[in-house]
DNA sequence: CCTTGTTTGTTCTTCTTCCGGACGAATGCG
DNA sequence: CGCATTCGTCCGGAAGAAGAACAAACAAGG
């Protein structure tokens, strides 16, 4: 952050588009970067040698094709290097957490979870989740050492400024700083963000949304929640709160809401309230897992309660993509998997939003599943390594 | 456009630093520049000399004051030169007409408005605006060769593509260019864009939301549309419909409305939705400047009827907000002026949105009135004029 | 087998751009 | 009037990118 000269950073924006061409496509030519980033031979080569020498890209031992024809001579492959080392995904759920161990291009190396409630006390969430990065490392063969960066998701909107939890959502977690406690306990810089904005960054990267634009992700789990991409980038309000998608009132005498709020649209649709809503007619006790079988076994009460709840769901999301007009809406989290509930949203997005809006708009299910916010965790770490 | 080298582009940038600051700022000295861009001196000075020698700058004739205490060289101050001609803007409205020359940095220098039927017929409407603006140049002293660029702003949204109207919601616009046909008729390069979006650049850039970057700008008048800037950025959507505020559905069972589904929020505040409403109780013709009056006044029915109405608008912006936790919310256009229906929208608002969403955000009546519009559509000229 | 043509990558030179230091200009202050 | 201070410009130098020339590696064709 140096404030470099204005050619020193020319330079250095040209070095990064290479790194960014070679992370997004892959071991290419110096040929093939110099048709994609526009720049002539001589500098491409010259940057690359750069890069070389810094250790940051080396020449890969096979040749590829000539670009044109089978003719001339072939190109020598460069690639990323995965410099020793890599990155740590944090994903913390209200019920879970989950951690992978990554090369600095995301191929995940190792990867455990274990189901605790966070929610309670949230410095033992964070100890676990420390303990779990370390034992991961010993997985991969890796020590502390070798880590450059932890990405980590939390289940509760983060303050812009001070990166801490504002809202009551989570009794345990008051006005602590995840990324700093997670800190504390490693030693290593972390980042954190919204479970719902880093899932939104995953499938747009490497899921369902891949090169869309403007989307949105909702994420249907222990809570509801938005992640909102506009123009590529992630959009997180004045404050940093955006994306409460869960916290649109839907009855104006509902449930009284954790956020203070009443009739949130969380309270009748998050996973514990429609397995809550499930129980009574089940003599068998039910998970999350198990009403996912269920509706894909057809069971008609499953799915009415799923589809109901995809519904209320797109009813909101209709207000939303109103006002957004976005290119791709894609329905995760644990609930995501279920056909029903996003068959309901679909249907509820068509009914609802003007009809130009619905016929511009994709809903899809997420490619990723659970995964997606520990994927995308990863990806936050990646890119906030300095390259 | 051309694909230049590098290292004009380079220089290019810079040139742009320089003139976006001297139109943000307003004419300022080089050392002013200079901290202002973090460029040095002698290329602050160099670029300054290439941008006076090409005429887009001036150096004006009075002398500024030394940056730190009373003593040392007095700075020469650049500006932005206002080079011969100037640009037009038109506001396209249901029922009104208005146009506005102004010279390149926005001073408005003849102003015309007149109402007419602009849905039946909108042919006839372009030919009206063609002769305001030639009758308005006539006014300025200027001809038709010293446009340099016409925006406009029409009450529909635009296809993002073909800059067509796309919905049904203007019966006699249906697959029509307005940019285009205004074009024809002029023979200047003409720039279209949604009402609601011009009225949200122009109340962001010199109105009531000034420095913010997360806006949402309702306009409230023959119909409601919201104009959604984030990031600094007006956010069109995937197909250029984003900001359809007025359909969003607020009555399952309500009144059919253009865009052809029911009960949208537009069927229930519309100022003739209000008018109608209103009618039956008073005995003398009204019209939107009368109740706005009536209102001032203490009408207590006028005032119920506008309260409501606002309500009605911040609950659905409320939902809004919590997706996308903006800034400031401006209350537009010709009903924006209403302090009773800005009480409700705030009212509303506060009440249904999460109260860290509420706590961040100011709602605050438009400070450009009706005119924002066409101020935003001067604007839209001003921006598209090549530098 | 040898020549020709094509694509690739490097080296050398030239040109553009920016920056730092030196210097004149214009003013306030003692 | 001398001095400090700020402003703007000129000059030399450094860094970067592009173009020309050239070597390398392969395919195709005689």
């Amino acid at each position: 952050m140096g404030t470099s000269s204005s050619l020193e950073r020319l330079r250095d924006t040209n070095r990064r588009s290479i790194t960014t061409l070679l992370a997004a496509e892959g071991p290419m030519s110096r040929a093939d970067l110099v048709r994609g980033t526009g720049l002539s031979r001589t500098t491409v080569s010259s940057l690359v040698g750069d890069l070389i020498t810094s250790g940051h890209v080396v020449e890969t031992a096979d040749r590829g094709r000539p670009h044109k024809g089978g003719s001339g001579r072939p190109p020598l492959l460069v690639a990323l290097s995965t410099p020793g080392g890599g990155v740590a995904g944090v994903d913390i759920g209200h019920r879970h957490v989950r951690v992978a161990v990554a090369d600095r291009v995301g191929a995940v190396l190792a990867e455990e979870a274990a189901d605790l409630d966070v929610d309670e006390d949230g410095a033992a969430a964070l100890d676990r989740a420390a303990r779990m990065v370390r034992h991961a490392l010993r997985g991969a063969g890796l020590g502390v050492g070798d880590l450059h960066a932890v990405g980590m998701c939390v289940p509760a909107p983060l303050d812009r400024r001070s990166a801490s939890i504002r809202t009551g959502i989570l009794p345990g977690w008051r006005e602590l700083s995840p990324a700093d406690e997670l800190h504390r306990r490693l030693g290593i810089p972390v980042f954190a963000d919204n479970d719902a904005n880093l899932g939104a960054l995953a499938e747009l990267g490497q899921g369902a949304a891949r090169g869309a634009t403007d989307l949105v992700y909702v994420k249907v789990a222990s809570g509801l929640g938005a992640g909102i991409v506009l123009g590529g980038r992630l959009h997180r309000g004045a404050s940093g709160i955006a994306g409460e998608l869960g916290h649109v009132q839907v009855d104006e005498a509902g449930q009284v809401c954790r956020c203070g709020n009443r009739g949130c649209l969380e309270t009748l649709v998050s996973a514990p309230r429609l397995l809550a809503l499930l129980r009574p007619a089940y003599d068998e006790p039910l998970s999350v897992e198990r009403i996912l079988a269920l509706d894909g076994a057809g069971d008609a009460g499953v799915r009415r309660v799923l589809s109901d709840a995809g519904r209320a769901i797109g009813r909101a999301l209709a207000d939303l993509c109103n006002n957004l007009n976005p290119e791709v809406v894609v329905v995760g989290g644990s609930l995501g998997g279920s056909t029903s509930l996003t068959d309901g949203v679909r249907a509820a997005v068509d009914r609802y939003a003007q009809p130009e809006t619905a016929a511009a708009l994709r809903v899809v299910p997420g490619a990723l599943g659970d995964r997606a916010e520990l994927v995308g965790a990863v990806s936050l770490a990646i890119a906030r390594v300095s390259v």
